[in-house]
DNA sequence: GTAGATGCAAAGTATTTGCGACAAG
DNA sequence: CTTGTCGCAAATACTTTGCATCTAC
C-alpha cells in the first residue's frame, strides 16, 4: 500500500527508491513534527541499513518538491511534517513541547493585508504562537 | 556618549566590560537585524582584539536579559536587533532579502485569542510575512 | 579582592558533500 | 544503458565551552 507521499511524488515525477518509500511512508504514517534524528530512528526500525545522510537528502528533496513543510520551531533542530492543501500555524507549549495545529482565516487575511499595505504580494508566512497552559 | 543598550544594562544589572559596550553601541547604532558574523565585523573596526566567542556570549546574554531579540529567519543564521517598548513583526522580501517592520495590533488581538480559545496564556509569538514587492 | 569576563583553540551540533558502488526508469 | 541515488566518512557552518588570564565593581 503506497503511502500519500509515495502519491505525490509519482505525480511530481521524484524518482522512488526503497529508501524514499520508507522515508515517505513513516511521515505520511506521523501525526507530530518529527526532525531529522527522530525520522532517522523510525526509519531505521524498518530498514536498519538507511543512512542518515540519505535521510537529510530526502527531507530536502520533499521540501523543494512542496511534499514536506520544514519549520525552524525554537530549538534548533528542523522539524517536518507533511504539506496538504490545509495550511494550518502552530502553537506551542512552551514547557512540555506540544504542537498544537490551528486554522484562524481572519488572520490570514490580515496577513495579506499587511503584504499589501506595504507593496508586496504575500508569498508565504510563519505564524507560531508559544503559550503556557492555563489552569481551569 | 553611551548607548541605549548601555544604559539598559546598567539597569539591569549587567556588568559592563570595554566589548561589551562596543557591541552595545554597534547594536545601537544598527538599523538593520545583523547575524552575528556582520556584528562581528562592524565590532572588529573598532576594536580588532575583540573574538567572535565574546560576540555569541554577548549576544546571548542580552538576550536572556531582554535587550535584544534573536530571529531565526529563513537562510540559517540568527539574527539580532535591540528590543524596544513597541514590539513589531517582520515582512521580508524573498528576493532581496530586505526587511521591514510592521505593527497590526487586530493581528496581535486576534493571536491571543486564538490561544485562549485552546487554553493557552500567550507568552510567545513569532510573525514573519514572506513576500515579492508589487510592480507599480 | 573576587566573581565574573575574555581570548584562544578545541569541541559540539546540525547539516552537507565527494566519491565509488549501485539501482530506477 | 544512463542518470541519479546511496552509504560512508570527511567536511562544513554555526555556536558553545574549558581553561588560564585579566578586569569591573
Amino acid at each position: 500500500m503506497s503511502s500519500t507521499i509515495e502519491k505525490k511524488c509519482k505525480e511530481k515525477g521524484v524518482k522512488l527508491t526503497d529508501q524514499r518509500k520508507i522515508i515517505a511512508k513513516v511521515m505520511s504514517d506521523a501525526n507530530d513534527h518529527p526532525n531529522v534524528d527522530e525520522l532517522y530512528n523510525r526509519v531505521s526500525k524498518i530498514d536498519q541499513k538507511i543512512s542518515i545522510a540519505t535521510v537529510y537528502r530526502t527531507v530536502k528533496l520533499f521540501e523543494e518538491s512542496g511534499i514536506l513543510a520544514k519549520h525552524d520551531f525554537k530549538g534548533g533542530k528542523a522539524r517536518y511534517e507533511e504539506l496538504n492543501e490545509g495550511h494550518h500555524d502552530h502553537l506551542i507549549d512552551v514547557k512540555s513541547g506540544e504542537i498544537i495545529e490551528f486554522v484562524d482565516n481572519e488572520i490570514e487575511e490580515l496577513q495579506k493585508k499587511v503584504a499589501e499595505k506595504y507593496g508586496y504580494k504575500l508569498v508565504d508566512h510563519k505564524l507560531e504562537l508559544y503559550g503556557v497552559k492555563k489552569k481551569t
